[in-house]
DNA sequence: CCTATTTGGTTCCATATGGAACTTGACGGT
DNA sequence: ACCGTCAAGTTCCATATGGAACCAAATAGG
């Protein structure tokens, strides 16, 4: 698979647009490319992170990590921050700062762990959950403008086809070997 | 869609050994997430990134910019600047840097564009092109790692409703209305 | 032509980032 | 109960990052 599986196959108008729009190297990386599959993400979720993420910022002056954990503390009250950490793949100080700004802020509250007490257990606070509760529509919106293009059915299949995949990450390389480092 | 599509549909065994990998925030995000595509984007683009940019910063000290903007010139020689940024999203004073490190580092060469003075054209050097062929095979074995759970025909329908996707991506709002701010 | 505006690339500088060390609590083995 | 190891969260500090100003060349428009 020397470029991608749909690299130059139909030249249908509406390809033909999208190329005219796109820089020449972003062409190429999307369909002359081995690694599609990477390319193809990342463009995609920059797509979707860049104009959230400004959004957010410019809103509520809240920066991205700090984001992430509000987010997560909104979709699942109760969790610690190392479950943020290994959620979102921030490092762990990031996460920590970021929490710190936001408990100042009042949008989080957190009280220790009775089981652990090195840990804390989060909330969202009333104002925390209408941070919340205001972006969700938006990202929401932005998700379905990008899914736009795909019918019900194939959104379906787009959801199956990375549920697949998710699943299987457990058995994915985590570490790439340093070269010949064979057991 | 309140959930993913995939919520907790089918409870089949292979679901319930990556529950029990993976983090319960992370389950959460990925199956009872509003937002079930920009999560299982980043998730899936990270464990992808992640990897093999440590791997190629182990092995070359190069870092994630200088890695971009080496990949970008030997998928298409004789792009400018300009265009590795607007393909990759990163800020242009941090790809400047990049390139004059890979230019000291003798992975990179360049001469002015006599069409336009102010830009240049790059180019690999051979040092430059041994890095991208070293490390172009690591990176397709990764994807193939991460496709492997789906079969070839769902290989082939990932990539075409991805393609879809980009397709459509012209048209997707790039900035989001700071509310209100209709026209 | 000459000026006004835009664009490719670089530089400046304040700030964010992340590795590593640290503190405190949990846990396993003896 | 005691010690060694590990894990949650924080702090330190060197470095990367990215917005904004900048320079030089291109392009537009009178």
């Amino acid at each position: 698979m020397a470029r991608a599986p749909t690299s130059l196959s139909r030249l249908d108008p509406s390809r033909e647009a999208a190329l005219r729009e796109l820089d020449p190297l972003t062409v190429t990386k999307l369909w002359d490319n081995p690694c599609w599959l990477s390319f193809r993400l990342n463009f995609i979720a920059f797509r979707f992170n860049d104009p959230v993420y400004r959004w957010i910022e410019t809103r509520y002056g809240l920066v991205r990590p700090e984001f992430v954990a509000l987010y997560a503390v909104g979709l699942r009250g109760g969790v610690a921050a190392k479950n943020i950490v290994s959620s979102s793949g921030l490092p762990k100080n990031t996460l920590s700062r970021a929490i710190q700004k936001l408990l100042q802020r009042r949008l989080l509250k957190r009280e220790t762990d009775p089981e652990d007490l090195r840990s804390y257990v989060l909330a969202l606070t009333p104002a925390g959950r209408a941070i919340f509760d205001e972006t969700m529509p938006m990202m929401v919106g932005q998700q379905t403008a990008m899914l736009a293009a795909l019918t019900e059915a194939e959104q379906k299949q787009l959801c199956e086809l990375m549920d697949k995949m998710v699943i299987a990450s457990p058995s994915w390389p985590a570490d790439l070997e340093p070269e010949g480092t064979s057991t």
